[in-house]
DNA sequence: ATGCGCTATGCAACCGATTGCAAAACTTGA
DNA sequence: TCAAGTTTTGCAATCGGTTGCATAGCGCAT
């Protein structure tokens, strides 16, 4: 089975006897041509079996309506949320999306960007590894005036636009109504501080114990890198301590569940002995038990926003002036975790 | 801040006095080219701050290192991980990932191959939506010799490979374990049976029941998209049923969950009212309470070898012969939920 | 007739890497 | 010194759509 020639609009041309010029504006719907040779392209494209070559195109125009994905981890409910809603947002402004994964290493992280940038993207959504502390590998693409958008887990770039939620608040949100349901020895659970989306959390936190004048001390803070597995650990570390928390705060809602089960297991009650409250309301939060009380966090939609902002910027040409910054909307949401009187 | 111009080979080659086709060579690291010619163009390249052009070379080669993946949706547990697993394979094979999503409609997969098509990538991974039923948008494809791979969700076709589970094997597995748990009366919660998945597990029901000579009836089966207000609404339906089951098998975790759920809110106990088990061993089959049995299935290696497969028919050029079937492994994970006695 | 203004189409030069074939440069042996 | 063999490099065509500019064709008014 020899896959027969491709079709061109240099055949398409022949046949109809015009130029290649008028099929090419023929088929791009080019005001310029008459309606009767328009459809006349039209019949003979269909017939002749032709199809769009978009590597000549994307040659000739030095584009490739592709947009550049990168993330930490594919598979975690709220990437795939976010992807989610940039593949609907991209797909229908007719840009393609290539997406890597940078396992949270910055030597991955490193090299896929630089594939993106020879794959010529036009332009990049970007949410950090754990520990990139630079984002000097972003700047082949600054200097280019490729755009760079980073979302959720970002750094503070003149250039770069950037969405977030406001993590500090709800962070302090959190806190605060973990105090205000008794807990006086709060601890709390991070990730690595130099990723905005935990220090900023943590902020909230101090800040919210600092307000109702709750000393904190370093025994009230664990970081670690959020997996299940650390929960567990977590958990063990709870159990052995002296004075045990009234409450925990965990910045994400894997850990958190973790966490409880295992303190569970252990024989600790929850909200009773120890109030819970987690981050990012994954599916797990509405179904172990209790409840876990999280902050509601808007995936898709922050997927949605990161890739209009970046099609506004392809589209309009704009030059990124001095960036942007987004805040999306946050909820807490209150579950039996952290209430002690039942509902 | 007017963007420099690009660097091209010609560049390098006229800076020094050699031929582009010298430097496109040297770049390659063709074994033609001497080793001091190499050293002075990848000195010279890196120096001017050249940067490949892979518009360019895929125009010339016809061909993109670009593999399309079209998935139902992006954002399932099971789905993110195969993606996750395709991601890494092809990363390391020198392969981008063009991924989108028919949101279990028909129209958008159509829509989205033809993107692929046009966007000429060298293969395609594919689960289909819920309810195609030809596959003749990927014939144009198979004509032309670009591999198309199904998993998971997949369609019959001499040409396609595909990856699969035993689903038959594990349907039947998971309803023998719920007779010999004493379930008598067991109901089937399925997913459209056009959809080889959920047919096969039906008939690995089936099959188990007549084994154990337990009747089935129409009652006892119910069809729809599986999602968790349809697992709700399963809950009222058998709760209003005269003779409740003592067992459900339901054919994905998220209805299971929330049928679960609704279930005992309503008074029900699992197990041992009613015992339950799932398919897919999501996240939430581990924390539901009881902690839901269900089968247990390997997204990322999935991923993994779908891409593998894909990758070696594209670097062997080899010719899609007749269809070749992978089968995965899968593992019945028993747990409370189906298990009367206390473990 | 002549000229002006439009519309519709064509010319030809891109975009930049790749590669079959030819040839130059260099080695080696007689 | 010359021929044959090997290594290294260059020529030029190619991939196929795009687009600035030129021009042909036509209607209409003067």
């Amino acid at each position: 089975m020899i896959p027969e020639k491709e079709i061109t609009i240099y055949d398409i041309a022949k046949s109809l006897n015009i130029s290649a010029a008028t099929v090419s504006r023929g088929l791009k719907d080019h005001p310029g041509i008459s309606k009767l040779t328009k459809k006349r392209i039209f019949d003979a494209a269909k017939d002749m079996g032709y199809r769009f070559n978009s590597l000549a195109s994307n040659l000739r125009r030095q584009r490739t309506n592709t947009i550049g994905v990168i993330v930490p981890r594919l598979n975690s409910s709220f990437m795939s949320d976010a992807i989610a809603g940039m593949e609907q947002v991209a797909n229908q402004a007719g840009y393609n999306l290539i997406i890597s994964q940078s396992l949270e290493t910055v030597k991955k992280e490193v090299e896929n960007s630089l594939t993106m940038f020879n794959n010529r993207v036009d332009g990049l959504l970007v949410s950090l590894a754990y520990n990139t502390q630079d984002i000097s590998h972003f700047e082949a693409f600054i200097k280019k005036g490729i755009p760079v958008i980073f979302f959720d887990r970002i750094f503070e770039h003149i250039k770069c636009p950037n969405i977030i939620i406001d993590n500090y608040q709800a962070g302090y949100e959190i806190t605060k109504h973990l105090i205000a349901e008794g807990g006086r020895r709060i601890m709390h659970v991070s990730g690595n501080q130099s990723r905005n989306v935990y220090s900023e959390r943590f902020r909230g936190y101090r800040d919210a114990l600092e307000e109702f004048n709750l000393p904190f001390s370093d025994e009230l803070l664990i970081v670690n890198n959020l997996t299940a597995l650390e929960g567990i650990e977590t958990a063990v570390q709870i159990l052995s301590m002296e004075k045990k928390p009234e409450a925990v705060f965990v910045s994400n809602d894997t850990c958190a569940v973790a966490c409880m089960l295992e303190l569970k297991k252990q024989g600790i009650k929850i909200p009773e002995d120890i109030s819970f409250a987690g981050f990012n309301n994954d599916p797990i939060a509405k179904v172990v038990e209790p409840n876990l009380t999280t902050i509601n966090y808007h995936g898709e939609e922050m997927g949605e926003l990161a890739a209009n902002i970046l099609i506004r910027h392809l589209t309009n040409n704009l030059e990124i002036g001095p960036a942007h910054t987004t805040v999306l909307g946050h909820e807490l949401i209150v579950r039996q975790s952290s209430t002690k009187k039942i509902i």
